[in-house]
DNA sequence: CGCTGTGAAAGACTTCACAGCA
DNA sequence: TGCTGTGAAGTCTTTCACAGCG
């Protein structure tokens, strides 16, 4: 990922890992709801079970940001929340729009998650001239012609796009070229930038395809007896499903026969 | 971070890194694109370009699942299509429920990146009694009361939660109670878990917070001039150099005065 | 004594680079 | 010849385990 010199860190323990950057959200928010309820310390315990990560991994990560916490006491709630906002740049306003007003982008807009850690949804902008004027979240949706002017004038340095993969690269184009730096994809394509500028992509049914891997693999960890089989409905749970299914109508392997893979590849039709 | 079996030193290659499973429902969406063109075959090359993976990793990804690929040409883009999704346990039917109406989750519901992957929204949940019956992308609205039975009726094993945080942990105890082993969570907290079931969460302010983090460093450092050399990556992103913004309101530090951060501590005010 | 901070070891993932097959 | 498949090397991340300080 970080296509960057990889040498010699310019100044003192100045990289924090990418691995640790990625968590330190997770912490802020932990530690958002102690400070709520006034809580004035954590352990490093405490905290990581509250995150949902291992106590070590926790005072390693923090252990990039200095040194900030007490030795047989823990870590002042205050002071830690302070400390993780200001080195995400949570502490300066973060003017954001939102580009592609459906289900998705009216769900941003309306999210409390952002406004809360510094991110200010400066406009929303949707190609649809229907919805223009109309108010998302108390906010009125700008028309797509003028992404240019609103990004320009608001100093909008990140930019939002929940539009339909199609017209996702060209708004992506558009915002750069307007001076966006860094784009949050939830279209499900591959936007291409150019160097400088920062992508990152939530798809929101990648995870779910992850969650199916592992749920097919749950059912068959004993015997491997090949499972039920009903699909649909009827049985609750515990529905077994082979380790390895079989291969039932499979596209045929195109030519030869290598080594192939551990499973067969059945002949037949096509699935799709 | 997954949840779930810890263990999976099995007998022989059938252990798939995290890593490669994370990346496999990319491959599909760029080979399910070819193979709506109509092409034939690909190499590692041009599909790592589509996928915006760089093609070494690509082909050690695909040798996890076995050799699929012809040397000299590539890959057959209908073959592969196939065995990712059967390795991705896409050639099933999944149904699903969604829990909690409101924006999101009916974005979710609309969404058309379920539906072609093989989950099924199999019913829509919501504790609000008004709802009840309103149809949302043309699917009525249950209400909350009834979740056991239709996650049971259904032979649903895959939750989404697009609650508010306060609900969360409660539906989701409810879900797993009801036969729900594999959970995705979109409310901003972190559930707790039997063992056994698998919970994946996208937190849509954390993406935001990381590009903060970035883009916070981009403004510094100016003699590495975030040039706009147009380039095909998909994700650019570098700049290690030290940025430490300027903490004008910090809490002060509790006690004493240790070796504390890399840059100062200023007294004063709270921020929050 | 309790809990942080951190070297050092282990492990996971990525990249290199090239043998080997179509 | 062209491109896959893969050991080996390199890099990043996690975990261990304990020294050290409040």
């Amino acid at each position: 990922m970080a296509t960057g010199r990889t040498h010699r860190p310019a100044t003192r323990s100045r990289g924090i890992p990418e691995a640790t950057v990625a968590r330190l959200p997770l912490y802020l928010r932990a530690l958002t709801a102690l400070s709520e309820r006034s809580v004035p310390t954590v352990s490093s315990e405490e905290l990581a079970a509250a995150a949902g990560v291992n106590s070590a991994k926790l005072r390693k990560d923090f252990s990039y940001l200095g040194s900030y916490g007490t030795r047989g006491v823990g870590y002042d709630v205050e002071y830690l929340v302070y400390q993780i906002s200001r080195e995400l740049g949570l502490t300066q306003d973060w003017p954001v729009v939102i580009v592609g007003i459906g289900n998705l982008g009216a769900a941003l807009a309306n999210y409390g998650g952002f406004a809360s850690r510094g991110f200010r949804v400066a406009a929303l902008i949707d190609a649809d001239p229907a919805m223009a004027g109309t108010p998302v979240a108390g906010i009125p949706v700008q028309h797509a012609d003028d992404l240019e002017t609103i990004v320009r004038d608001n100093g909008v340095s990140i930019g939002v796009i929940s539009t339909p993969a199609g017209a996702a690269q060209q708004v992506c184009d558009r915002l750069v070229a307007a001076g966006v730096t860094s784009i949050l994809n939830f279209a499900p394509t591959v936007l291409s930038v150019p160097d400088g500028v920062d992508v990152r992509k939530v798809d929101l049914s990648i995870e779910l395809q992850i969650l199916a891997f592992h749920e097919q693999r749950k059912s068959v960890e004993d015997t491997g007896e090949a499972g039920v089989g009903q699909s649909t409905a009827g049985v609750a749970q515990d529905v077994s499903v082979p380790a390895v299914p079989d291969a039932e109508e499979a596209p045929v392997r195109p030519v030869a026969e290598g080594r192939k893979g551990p499973d067969g590849d059945m002949p037949a039709v096509m699935p799709a």
